[in-house]
DNA sequence: CGACTTCTTGATGTAACTCAATCCCGGTGG
DNA sequence: CCACCGGGATTGAGTTACATCAAGAAGTCG
């Protein structure tokens, strides 16, 4: 990860698009912009906790580290969403996650002093950014039950259901989301070998269709059946 | 769930303990104080949100539906901790979750309305609650984590060693919680049978010693242990 | 073209769920 | 006071979903 020579703007940033337009130059003084190369660390679980980023391209997973080699993934960041703001606690000051970018993306970085002096003046992003918790919390509370009680099968429609709407999808009808195997095992909570049975299932069903890297909807009924009958 | 007629100050409460002084007044004004008989519910998932809870005295279980009659408990609050706060949310007006009182509990309502505008005005109880939810959305995902990969024992280890953290140990040692089995189970996010088994064995193995509804833990090395030694 | 990941599939093991039977204990009514 | 009942606690047996292991196929990159 290293400092960007190109200038970027603060435009599509969730920082400056929700501070006061008075506040912007302080944010223009203080941030400093990253590239981050695919496969590259932005940070790590353990590593104390620095600065706060804001997504100007790109994709990354935030994942939480297990045994040697396994690891559950969070969620994933696209241009425009937050990170790190994990390691925003007063009594808590290490990342309790950590940030890979899964392709090229660049990072807008902001000190925690910094971010911190921006709530106390900017009383509207605080506010803009405690309802983002609060949603954070909601998602990740009706993950860990679906993680508890649902079946692969369903976690797995509940995914596709869910990259669908928070990526969208290609003029080909396929999800706009390049993932490993690996990484959507990681995210379902499931193996790779597991994840591969199952996705075979639903290609028989033809409820869709897989190609190298991608992954297209073919009968949204039935995946959404699948994603919700459990409940 | 009924208004209480008695008086209750304002002193033993997150909101207030947080809050400007000159706001003190309005929400001695706006607050109302409901009586929650052992097993009654405060809100319901899906109801609609209408205000936010905090808790004076009592214990109380936040949890989310599964099927007809499974569920999978979240978290447990006693007093001076906040009830429905997920239901903060500007695009999600249904509460996500329910709460449960465990045992004859008294809890402070505040209306949404009165409480956003708190939230506006007092930018440093904003700031608070950003931390605290930072914090929630933390052990949230470590929880999550802990479902998807540690097996049901580290998982009870894990839960004994937080309920100590958390609840403190009455003078013969055993935790200061009373909970059915039924209620750990759906905790640790297991079947009561398996709960049952895995009590035994951790009997058997000396490390903690159950009687009733309470559980004491006689190495607690041992459960330590289990509770790292897989992660 | 060989080394090296990533993919694919089968075989096997096992933790945990499910269902059902029995046990235990407190309450209730005769 | 005791027999009876009901519901939670306990135990057992069977099933299953998923992980694990292993090994071959197929891309992929120098």
């Amino acid at each position: 990860m290293k400092l960007s020579k190109k200038k970027y703007g603060i435009e599509n940033c969730y920082l400056s698009n929700h501070c006061l337009p008075e506040w912007l130059p302080a944010i223009e003084a203080n941030k400093k912009i990253y590239e981050v190369k695919k496969g590259e660390l932005v940070f790590k679980e353990g590593e104390p906790v620095e600065g706060i980023y804001f997504v100007y391209s790109g994709k990354l997973k935030v994942h939480k580290k297990w045994a040697s080699d396994k690891e559950l993934i969070l969620r994933f960041a696209t241009d425009g969403k937050i990170l790190g703001h994990r390691g925003l606690s007063t009594n808590n000051t290490n990342y309790p996650i950590s940030a890979t970018a899964l392709e090229n993306s660049v990072v807008c970085y902001i000190d925690m002093n910094f971010f911190h002096c921006t709530l106390k003046v900017n009383t509207k992003f605080a506010y803009k950014l405690l309802m983002f918790f609060a949603d954070e919390l909601q998602e990740s509370e009706r993950k860990m039950r679906n993680i508890a009680h649902m079946s692969v099968k369903g976690r797995l429609a509940q995914t596709l259901i869910s990259f669908k709407n928070q990526f969208g999808v290609n003029e080909d009808g396929s999800l706009a989301l390049e993932l490993s195997k690996q990484d959507v095992s990681s995210y379902i909570g499931a193996t790779y070998e597991t994840l591969f049975r199952i996705l075979n299932e639903l290609i028989e069903e033809k409820a869709i269709e897989v190609s190298k890297r991608s992954i297209k909807i073919l009968d949204l009924a039935k995946v959404e059946d699948l994603a919700t009958r459990e409940i």
